[in-house]
DNA sequence: TTGTAGGCGTTATCAC
DNA sequence: GTGATAACGCCTACAA
């Protein structure tokens, strides 16, 4: 026989003060205890224990955090959760500071810089540890960017801001842009199916370096710049049509551009990679929706994940400052079959 | 020409005392300015800000949320941020939040019990506001419900644990899948297209729901229960074809089930929707992705985060437990066309 | 309107 | 090894 259990917020919080008096020893006894910063004698241990176990006491971070001046907490700041490949950087993030006692705060600047803006301004408000940010633009983020570092240890993640010397880690995109330029001559025939490139303004150093690596290969390429969206890579490929282009190898920038492309290529009737080879960039989950699944060059998010803790939570406070560029692997598809 | 601008953590912080100093005011005074509690004489008020302005004085908001009780945090307990749902119910409580001055600690529970006992036990020691929790388990999760709810307003969000009196917002899986079955019902010719189920098992309240109500509509159909992602949908289709049908109507419990479903039917041969239609539900970015675009049921996630804000700031600070369940809408697509 | 002072819950320093 | 006590940065009675 179940009762119905009801929602009753707490009545007061029980503090060391509660603990202290019922086990009968000291407050500083008890955070000794509690923090386990310092030995005490197995009997007053056991008593503070049971105290603690007998009236629910939880400690409280924020006395903890005002007093030690660590809140241990990061924050993330990423233009939209809803791009998978970001969304599955936090993901990984968020698993990647499992069981260190570090909570992520996480704040979407939907891509608006005035909001980038407020966001680290909140974070370092926030006394967070850390700042991780993915900023919006290489150029217009600078400042953010800086005003973070200035105040707080930051790494700036998957893109950085030009000119700034604050830390970095994400892909090398020279070494991945290889790879696909690699399989083109190694694969396909550019005589029957040239390289096309759709990629996005360089408002992003991704989309920069990305861009500037396939043109050093493929000069004479004809190149189609947009968004690192679903929608550009529709939009991209009627224009690729328009220009009377019938058959290619599309290079995408990202991936979900690369499914734009395909999903529209389809609507025109288009065969991938019949027709059309389509190769994509980053490696996110969802490229196995794709029919056919998508070739593309994988960024290790896990490994990203997990420098970025080393990096927050390297035992030097104050570490030179590194752009850590990880290297990605290429993942063959049905979409530019070998 | 610029200047290599370098990383160089805080000396020290300014404090409302420095400001206080520099300013010729009291602490109080700047407090008040700050935090704009109490009119301040004009001339004060400008000298304050002038100050906190030159020295570059930023609030301390952890003094803050120790002094007021108030942290202006809520946290976010979610199973998997790789689960495009999922992270597009984050996405939208961001910018829900947006503006409201609180920010959104994350944590993902990869779907393990004990790690979302953790995440409770983290969220209350630093005393968040609010929690915020989709539980993975429909029974197992009850006491880290039941635990957040005792502690701290807690809502649980898009899944609900049995017997447990919290907060809930959610879709309404009832009216959802009445879209479905009207659907078919209206646009299948079900002696042609027999329907089929391929579900989750029933540990949470939406795998659990919308059973219930497909099972209700359609009682004789074959049902197949597995995991809410895109593998299970691959192997469904492989037991489907097993069982010797050749031609149906496959309603999924989650569009990325569905886009599974989609991939295996391709890799076996067959077509959709003229063989196998293909039905999903949720209503994520990525249905997009599939070809041919996919027809589901769509959760408003705007409307749903937008709920969970109003619930969490409701004036009266403790108002009665609800449920409150959003009506979804039904998105035509090709998978399943009228 | 402004200042003084106490305390939010914790940890660190200093005695014992 | 243990206890008293002073901060950490802020807000808010209370007093002036």
């Amino acid at each position: 026989m179940r009762e119905q259990r009801s929602q009753e917020p707490t009545a007061r919080a029980v503090t060391m003060a509660d603990v202290a008096e019922r086990a009968g020893v000291s407050v500083a006894t008890v955070s000794r205890v509690i923090s386990e910063s310092r030995p005490v004698a197995e009997s007053l241990r056991d008593a503070v224990l049971g105290a603690a176990s007998e009236l629910g006491y939880q400690v409280n971070l924020v006395g903890r955090a005002l007093r030690k001046g660590r809140t241990s907490t990061v924050g993330l700041l990423v233009p939209d959760l809803d791009n998978p490949f970001f969304s599955s950087l936090a993901q990984h993030l968020s698993t990647a500071f499992e069981g260190s006692a570090t909570d992520m705060l996480v704040f979407s600047t939907c891509g608006d810089l005035e909001v980038e803006r407020r966001g680290v301004e909140s974070f370092l408000g926030r006394q967070v540890d850390a700042v991780v940010m993915i900023p919006c633009h290489e150029i217009d983020s600078t400042a953010s960017v800086l005003r973070a570092a200035q105040a707080s240890l930051t790494v700036q993640l998957d893109r950085q801001v030009v000119d700034a010397d604050v830390h970095f880690v994400g892909c090398d995109n020279a070494q991945g842009m290889g790879l696909i330029t690699r399989h083109i001559r190694r694969d396909v025939d550019v005589a029957d199916k040239p390289a096309v490139y759709v990629g996005a303004h360089a408002v992003s150093s991704t989309g920069h370096e990305r861009f500037e690596h396939f043109t050093r290969e493929f000069p004479e390429s004809p190149t189609y710049l947009g968004e690192f969206d679903f929608g550009w890579g529709q939009q991209a490929v009627d224009q690729i049509l328009e220009d009377g282009m019938t058959r290619g190898t599309i290079v995408a920038a990202a991936d979900i551009i690369a499914l734009g492309v395909i999903a529209r290529l389809h609507h025109h009737g288009l065969r991938v990679p019949d027709d059309f080879r389509v190769i994509g960039f980053d490696g996110i989950g969802v490229a196995r929706f794709a029919h056919p699944t998508l070739t593309t060059v994988r960024q290790p998010v896990e490994e990203i994940g997990r420098t970025v803790l080393d990096l927050i939570s390297s035992p030097s406070s104050k570490p030179a400052p590194r752009a850590i560029r990880i290297a990605p692997n290429f993942v063959a598809g049905n979409s530019s079959p070998a």
